[in-house]
DNA sequence: ATCTAATTTTAGCTTCGTCTAAACAATTTA
DNA sequence: TAAATTGTTTAGACGAAGCTAAAATTAGAT
């Protein structure tokens, strides 16, 4: 059986190793976990000693196949509570993140497995990010891509978002934005890779690198 | 904030005490949590520092108002996730204990209330108890009574178990017992205080005193 | 009323997860 | 290449929550 605390370590080491492809540094993880390098090493030690993850000192952090199995797991069971909070709870997309934190290390594979089934065996979360399924299957969604790499005048739909901070679906809200919404990228700012886009409530809206690079979406 | 731990110590705290009406011993305590009078002592004086029980030494627990009103939370909020578990998930009444355990620990008072708006506001449990609303008040089903105080030849209903342990729940299904179903007392037995009774679907079940002492009933 | 038995508390130790401060290793920079 | 900076680990400590063994207190039996 794993903690709580294990299960966040594995999360954070599974989300930072799939995002830049190596493995994950001692201070990258403690940065999103918002704790001391020092804590790392010694969790990181304890991982290693349940076999869940292999740590070369100085080189990185990796999970085995076991740790990336309770990551999956984990990852399974935060966005099935955020769909079961949003679409029946009636909760915003901006405020299941820390609910679904707690939620998720409730130790049930049945519960989230009925769970799932009740709400029909939904396949993405409140954003767009696909849920695994109970063998740890993950589907991305094929020709999904960042604003950033849409060329001048393409018409895309909004399938995801890479950042579920309140802050930023709370501007993404303010702009009239959500997953599905449609835009046109109408002009492309190379001095600071800025974009132009227009939905169909809104034109004129300019979006900057950091935002674009937030928001994936799909050619229609 | 509380611990889970802490939680679980006033919820022991809170019905060893509305059980005996004094307060709750620490040899009690450790029986119900399944735990050593030493740490007892140490946990009830933690508690004592945050204000929310007092401990006169050698004499017993009693919670403060305070205490109380962190127990009754917690209570409404096993009550409240059993009910769910129940009836959207299909959880039978014997499964439900271990994982309310775990859910009513989840801290958001917000989340507690949808639940409880979604589920339509039920005011008992699957286990016949009465589910506190927000402000804490229980309310008390009236005229129920133990079926160890029925007299011979009454026709009550079930409202409730005293016992909400799989052991017990599954005795009951073996019988085909369950929230309001019938029962006639045909005999009692001085001999070990032991009743005869009979359903619409089942004649001459010899209840022990323990299992009538479980079973909370109402006349009809 | 005293002595024994049961209960309760204290003292000291353990594990988990965290911290700070200091030492050690690696990578930049000059 | 040496120095400085950055990143990582070690050492030692702490709080929470538990344990065992021993001491202290109360209650029950004689």
């Amino acid at each position: 059986m794993h903690s709580s605390a294990e299960e966040n370590y594995i999360k954070a080491i599974f989300s930072i190793s799939s995002r830049t492809g190596k493995g994950a540094s001692t201070t990258a993880i403690a940065q999103r976990l918002e704790t001391k390098a020092s804590s790392v090493t010694d969790m990181v030690k304890r991982l290693n000693e349940k076999g869940l993850a292999d740590h070369r000192p100085y080189y990185g952090v990796s999970l085995t196949e076991e740790g990336r199995r309770v990551a999956i797991d984990t990852i399974r069971k935060h966005r099935l509570w955020e769909t079961f909070l949003v679409s029946h709870l009636n909760y915003r997309w901006d405020e299941v993140h820390e609910l679904a934190e707690q939620l998720e290390h409730i130790r049930s594979e049945d519960l989230i497995d009925r769970l799932d089934r009740y709400m029909g065996f939904p396949k993405f979360d409140p954003h767009g990010d696909p849920i695994p399924d109970r063998e740890g299957n993950i589907t991305d969604v094929a020709g999904a891509l960042p604003l950033t790499e849409v060329p001048k005048g393409t018409l895309v739909h909004i399938v995801g978002v890479k950042d579920s901070s309140p802050e930023f679906l709370k501007l993404l809200d303010g702009l009239g934005l959500k997953l599905g919404s449609q835009l046109t990228v109408d002009r492309r700012f190379d001095y600071d890779n800025s974009l132009e886009v227009s939905s169909r409530f809104r034109t004129g809206m300019l979006l900057n690198e950091k935002v674009c690079g937030n928001l994936t979406v799909k050619a229609l």
